[in-house]
DNA sequence: ATGGACAATGTTTTT
DNA sequence: CATTGTCCAT
């Protein structure tokens, strides 16, 4: 079998490409994991490198399960001994197996966005500064950036009087990361890169191992994953990688989609092949991708075309506000199902922000139809989810303090702020961390132990004490299942979360979804399940078994393909969000985003903006985002709303909005529906008596007005509801 | 030490 | 508006 017969020209090329530097072009669509896979699956079977020789990077866990799929689709069971996996995870073995030349044991846990922010926090207090002037977030930020860039905290650049604080700041960051034995994401590739780097024997060993060495979405790399993958492949120099810098879109993550343009200049034989035929989409929706990011200066033009289909125009639809919005959503989901002209596995709906999900859901919820939503940090960022993996982290690395303090006294068992501090500088006298202090604690005889900590205090310490040691010592013959399963019955920890409410039985299935998750790792470590759960990508969070629309960011969409896509909140601030405005780069790179959104639809496509959006509650006048202007009108079917319909008592709101084919609507559609009142008006209201009209607005078909009464002071009625009075 | 009530405060995107 | 933190009463 041939098995690259079915590739177009150019795949070929890439495919059976000789030794040395190459560089994959590839545009949206054009069947770069195919190349890849394909690729890997040459050199194995037709090559005959050996898969231990072979290193194939990602960056989500979902792309390296599916590329391993696929390889062995190719070849059958031939791929053992391959590394395949994220930068992350790569690191994080590598990181493990060579901890002596490190100042960590190989048994550090991995910090995660919570994890880094409290340990900020921690060391801002430390240094006694002021926490809103070094806002933890922002500090972090800056930490974070450095380390992408590969700046230790002895480097951190300094330009100014804060630079200086934050390096302050940064130092004790990563003291504290020691003390806890622990590591954040960024230190992964950090730590690896800095590693291979400083030691040459190190370095040689894995750049003999690995002959090659593959990337995917190069565009997406940071300097520590340019650097480290440099490193890697600095003995042979097969390093093969695929990207597009039209979908780079984690600049804010130090990704630099100028590492392309570094690869051509660091490999001067490179070979580069551009790969722009897409098998994805219709002619129709390439047209308003290509539209959309011709606008972008400075980028190497590349020609999409498909053999697919013209197809249906892309609609481009205006609605009343983000509630409407999402309900046109909804209805247009349900009556293509209905028309059976797709299934609800087949749709979805991509926004700017998280935040925009929850009126969606609402939609989705009052329709009766299910969704899935990805995202990883709604289940992991959950109380109760994090409890239990601050236990098992705790028991794994007794000297993890941000888990430790996170479980010390829950469920709540006497052990409060100031017992805690007791403890701490007595570990801190020692010289060991408080877990480890904690672990011995129980073990000490009364003539080892001190005055200061005894009594209540003692007591209550060593009880948590005998907890740790009792499943520290349970921790190698148990699996990571039944270990977790003796901390809930240790703990009562079903009793403490499930208070007999609705909320509190939810948290109890998390627990539950927890421990669904941990039996797959029956046959495997406690370290592997943490690493696992650490490294979590929301895209991992996505399950293709149910047959229901899709909600996710357009971050998260990256990768994914459906066959009918809606992007929703396309106005100025939200799709372009303000956080943007002030800088080109960003800007740009908003565009490229909204480019990686339209280019995920294979059939139809919808562009929706609305005239008003919610924001901290309110509703406001909002305008369609720039990027709708860029779209030529002969591309579009536009739609407008009609005049919001007027509500009746306690009617069911999701209707069907009628939908009105406007090419060239003179009129404003909003013309027809004034307010009936003005700001200045005085009106009379049956019990709160005279007042003045403050402002009005239209909302959900009614008039929402605000008043100012005389007796009893400001008041937001419903025109339709309130029986008010105009005064003349 | 604990838990409830209130105020302030803040929203991109995520491995 | 919704989450998070701080204060105060038990």
């Amino acid at each position: 079998m041939d098995i690259v017969a079915q590739l177009n020209d150019q795949q070929q090329q890439a495919v059976m490409s000789g030794l040395g530097p190459m560089l994959v072009l590839a545009g949206p669509g054009s069947g770069k994991t195919r190349v890849l896979t394909q690729r890997i699956a040459f050199l194995i079977s037709a090559m005959g490198v050996k898969p231990y020789h072979i290193l194939a990077v990602t960056f989500t866990n979902k792309a390296a399960r599916e590329m391993e799929e696929r390889v062995i689709d190719l070849i059958g069971d031939y791929t053992r001994g391959l590394t395949l996996g994220t930068f992350h995870a790569t690191c994080a073995r590598i990181l493990r197996r060579e901890a002596e030349h490190l100042p960590f044991e190989s048994n550090y846990v991995i910090f995660d966005a919570d994890d880094q922010l409290s340990l900020v926090k921690r060391a801002v207090q430390d240094l006694n500064l002021d926490d809103k002037r070094y806002r933890p977030a922002s500090v972090h930020n800056a930490i974070s950036n450095a380390k992408n860039e590969l700046f230790l905290p002895e480097n951190y650049p300094i330009n100014n009087y804060r630079d200086e604080v934050v390096q302050r700041i940064y130092v004790r960051y990563h003291e504290l990361l020691l003390a806890s034995n622990a590591l954040d994401f960024d230190d992964l590739l950090l730590w690896t890169a800095h590693l291979l780097q400083s030691n040459p024997a190190v370095r040689d060993k894995y750049a003999r191992r690995y002959e090659h060495v593959l990337v995917d979405e190069f565009q997406d790399t940071n300097l520590a994953q340019y650097t480290l993958l440099k490193h890697l492949a600095s003995f042979h120099k097969n390093i093969f990688v695929v990207g597009d810098t039209d979908q780079s879109i984690y600049r804010w993550r130090g990704a630099d989609y100028r590492n392309v343009l570094r690869f051509e200049k660091d490999y001067q034989d490179s070979r580069v092949i551009l790969l722009e035929q897409n098998y994805r989409s219709t002619q129709a929706i390439l047209d308003v991708a290509m539209a959309v990011i011709d606008r972008n200066p400075y980028r190497t033009p590349k020609n999409l075309f498909t053999e697919r289909e013209q197809g249906e125009k892309v609609v481009l639809h205006e609605a009343y506000d983000d509630r409407s919005e999402a309900s046109l959503v909804v209805d247009t989901i349900a009556g293509m199902v209905a028309r059976d002209q797709a299934n609800p596995g087949d749709f979805a709906v991509m926004y700017r922000t998280n935040a925009q999900s929850r009126l969606l859901e609402e939609a989705f919820l009052h329709a009766g139809l299910p969704y899935k939503l990805v995202g990883a940090q709604r289940f992991y960022g959950r109380r109760e989810i994090k409890d239990i993996i601050a236990f098992l982290r705790l028991v794994h690395n007794p000297s993890d303090e941000v888990s430790l303090t996170r479980v010390i006294n829950v469920p709540t068992r006497g052990i409060g702020t100031k017992t805690y501090r007791l403890l701490r500088t007595q570990a801190q006298q020692r010289g060991v961390s408080p877990g480890e202090y904690l672990c011995n604690l129980s073990l000490q005889t009364d003539s080892e132990s001190n005055d200061e900590l005894a009594g209540r205090a003692r007591k209550v310490l060593e009880n948590f004490s005998k907890l740790l040691t009792h499943w520290k010592g349970k921790k190698s013959q148990l699996s990571p299942l039944a270990l977790m399963d003796q901390i809930l019955e240790d703990t009562g920890y079903h009793s403490y979360i499930d208070d007999g409410t609705d909320e509190g039985n939810d948290r109890w299935e998390n627990v539950m979804e927890l421990r669904r998750l941990a039996s797959e790792f029956q046959d495997s470590t406690l370290e592997a399940f943490l690493e696992r759960v650490a490294l979590v990508s929301d895209q991992d969070t996505l399950d293709s078994s149910s047959n229901a629309p899709t909600l996710l960011t357009l971050h998260a969409a990256k990768g994914l393909e459906f066959r009918v896509v809606f992007i929703t909140g396309l106005n100025d601030g939200t799709l372009t969000h303000s956080r943007s405005f002030d800088d080109p780069e960003a800007m740009m790179e908003e565009r490229r985003l909204l480019y990686v959104g339209i280019t995920r639809a294979k059939d139809r496509l919808y562009l929706l903006y609305s005239q008003n959006r919610s924001a901290y509650g309110y509703s406001e006048p909002v305008e369609a985002s720039r990027f709708v202007w860029d779209i030529p009108e002969e591309l579009v079917t536009s739609v407008h709303p009609i005049q919001p319909r007027r509500r009746v008592g306690k009617q069911v709101p999701s209707r069907p909005e009628r939908w009105s084919f406007s090419e060239s609507t003179d009129s404003d559609p909003r013309a027809t529906t004034h307010p009936s009142y003005h700001a200045g008006m005085r009106v009379i209201h049956p019990t709160w008596g005279d007042g003045m009209i403050l402002n009005s607005r239209l909302q959900d078909n009614d008039e929402i007005v605000d008043i100012f009464f005389e007796n009893v002071g400001l008041k937001r009625v419903v025109a339709s509801i309130a029986q008010l009075e105009i005064k003349s």
